[in-house]
RNA sequence: GGUCCGUUCGUCUAGGGGUUAGGACGCAAGGUUUUCAUCCUUGUAACAGGGGUUCGAUUCCCCUACGGACUACCA
């Protein structure tokens, strides 16, 4: 077992656009995998072909690369088992379903829908749990309760289900990775439908079952959703004879609501302002739902938030590079409680990220922005304004609030501002700046910051009245880094420009 | 309703039979700065409740409460 290689596989279904959830479900399984050497599968299960929905298949690799994840195997790269989607692989079931009848294991049902229905309304008028169990299974129009000449009329001439056939009375107990042992009375558990006779394909279960075994999977990391129907894939295993080879099984909790009751959806999104899914999503009706890309977040800080939503290092640290990650995961780690959400702690992630980015690349993500507003800077200029002001940001669409100044004059001056350091002789220490600014031959910014300090002192005038006023002439408002700074980048002449200018209109 | 899983500051979490129950986000205060932000310091705030076991329980066990998932010919 140890020395076979670890293979894990994402197995999402095609029913719409990949929540943050299963993003961090993919992660957990890529940083599994990569720490063991393992393989990376993709694995897509569209055995509901009602809710099947176009795009969503291109939207969940769209997430993963965009993640910084690679899948080394499955759907979109191929591998020694293709084909990877179970759409694709429907001759394959049957055989394994009828090889459960043959032993016993399951039985043919004709019960349609609709009498099923009905009797589970019987059931709940009289407030009783309705299992299709040992209890009631010998009393349903099944192959258990007909002799084979009629079966085989039957199988002919009507739709038919299989069934597992659930054993009677069974304690099975299961070792997960995260939970330890789960125990469960098979007494409780219903005879689940392993192969439908709506379109002729296997259910989740047992398409799962089936695909897991061939493909090889050592691990399967999934949802917590799954952790009820545990002991019959655990059963399903034994009933085909490969419980030897049973991969092990970890159960993620889920993520919960921000605030208030259950777990995280889409309409929490929406009404808390936050993206829920990796990406925008256009769905086949045109409604849009954003994405962490477009709503700035770089693809390491996502990465980072999610990886530290239900599992944490056992350190005080809580920034990693996906390297890092590989390195320290482990499923043992992994927290058993459900998660809540934290859309504050997300933004942290990002700011925490935009500090470190060099400023070149910072620069390529703000000039299409920049071009939109009309505006033509070198890549060099922009670096430089994306250095000066990148620790005020915490996303890229922060940036032209906070440094509009460096490519337009102020047409307005905050009002608070001039009231509270535009006084009389403002005007008359503004040109003086203006003056020693334009002396300065070539500008340079210690020079010019020196003197400036120098002649406020000589005067024993007040720093903060001085300044303050300054940079309301220059950036329209109380912010920003220091003055000298930003004057180096805009060049003397502009720097007068905008003294004079502020000077004539506050007088 | 039934079954399973869970429960440490508002949130994410560390810890684990004897601790001043630690960190981060948020919030608040102070410091640095010409402003804003960063940064630094400090503060705020938690073991769901009740029974056991034990010299001692937040930690182990049981019950209750609460939360979550599942309960489809969906995954």
């Amino acid at each position: 077992m140890s020395l076979k290689k670890v293979r894990v596989r994402f197995a999402p279904s095609p029913t719409g656009p990949l929540h943050m959830g299963g993003v961090r479900t993919a992660l957990f399984n890529y940083l599994f995998a990569k720490q063991h050497g393992g393989d990376f599968i993709l694995r897509i299960e569209d055995t509901d072909s009602a809710r099947h929905v176009p795009g969503a298949e291109r939207y969940i690799i769209d997430s993963i690369h965009w993640c910084g994840m690679k899948f080394n195997e499955g759907v979109g790269v191929g591998g020694p088992h293709v084909p990877y989607r179970q759409s694709e692989r429907k001759a394959i079931y049957l055989k394994y379903a009828k090889q459960l009848v043959a032993s016993g294991n399951a039985y043919y049902a004709f019960d349609t829908p609709e009498a099923l229905n009905k009797l589970r309304a019987e059931y709940e008028a009289k407030k009783e749990t309705f299992i299709y169990s040992y209890s009631i299974r010998n009393k349903m129009d099944t192959s258990l309760n007909m002799s084979d000449e009629l079966l085989k009329e039957r199988l002919a001439k009507d739709k038919w289900v299989v069934r597992f056939k659930m054993p009677e009375n069974e304690v099975v107990s299961i070792n997960d990775i995260i939970r330890d042992v789960v125990t469960v009375n098979t007494n409780t558990l219903d005879d689940k439908v392993l192969f439908k006779s709506v379109d002729m394909l296997p259910t989740y279960h047992l398409a799962n079952i089936v695909d897991d075994k061939l493909m090889e999977i050592t691990h399967v990391i999934r949802g917590e959703e799954w952790l009820p129907s545990l002991p019959l894939h655990v059963l399903l295993y034994r009933a085909f004879g490969w419980e030897e080879t049973m991969p092990r099984f970890a159960h993620l909790s889920l993520l919960l609501k921000p605030d208030g009751k259950g777990k995280l959806s889409k309409r929490d999104g929406d009404r808390l302002g936050f993206p829920v899914f990796p990406l925008e999503w256009k769905s086949p009706t045109g409604e849009i739902s954003r994405g962490y890309r477009e709503d700035g977040y770089f693809p390491e800080a996502f990465v980072n938030l999610l990886a530290l939503l239900g599992w944490n290092s056992g350190t005080e640290q809580e920034l990693f590079t996906m390297d890092e990650l590989i390195k320290l995961f482990s499923l043992e780690r992994v927290i058993k409680s459900g998660a809540r959400f934290n859309p504050d702690k997300a933004k942290w992630f990002n700011q925490q990220y935009m500090k470190q980015k060099p400023n070149k690349g910072l620069a390529l993500l703000y000039q299409p922005i920049l071009k939109e507003k009309g505006i033509e800077k070198s890549d060099k200029y922009v670096a430089a304004v994306c250095g000066l002001i990148k620790e005020r940001a915490t996303f890229i669409s922060d940036f032209w609030d906070l440094s509009s100044y460096f490519f337009v004059a102020p047409a307005t001056y905050d009002e608070k501002v001039v009231k509270e350091f535009w006084k009389e002789d403002t005007s008359i220490w503004m040109l003086k700046i203006a003056e020693i600014i334009k002396s300065i031959e070539p500008f340079d910014k210690e020079k010019a910051e020196h003197e400036t300090h120098e002649w406020i002192k000589s005067n024993e005038l007040s720093m903060g009245q001085v300044m303050n006023a300054f940079r309301l002439c220059v950036v329209g408002a109380s912010m920003g880094p220091s003055m000298f700074e930003i004057a180096a980048l805009l060049g003397k002449d502009e720097v007068v420009s905008r003294i004079e200018k502020a000077v004539e209109i506050l007088k």
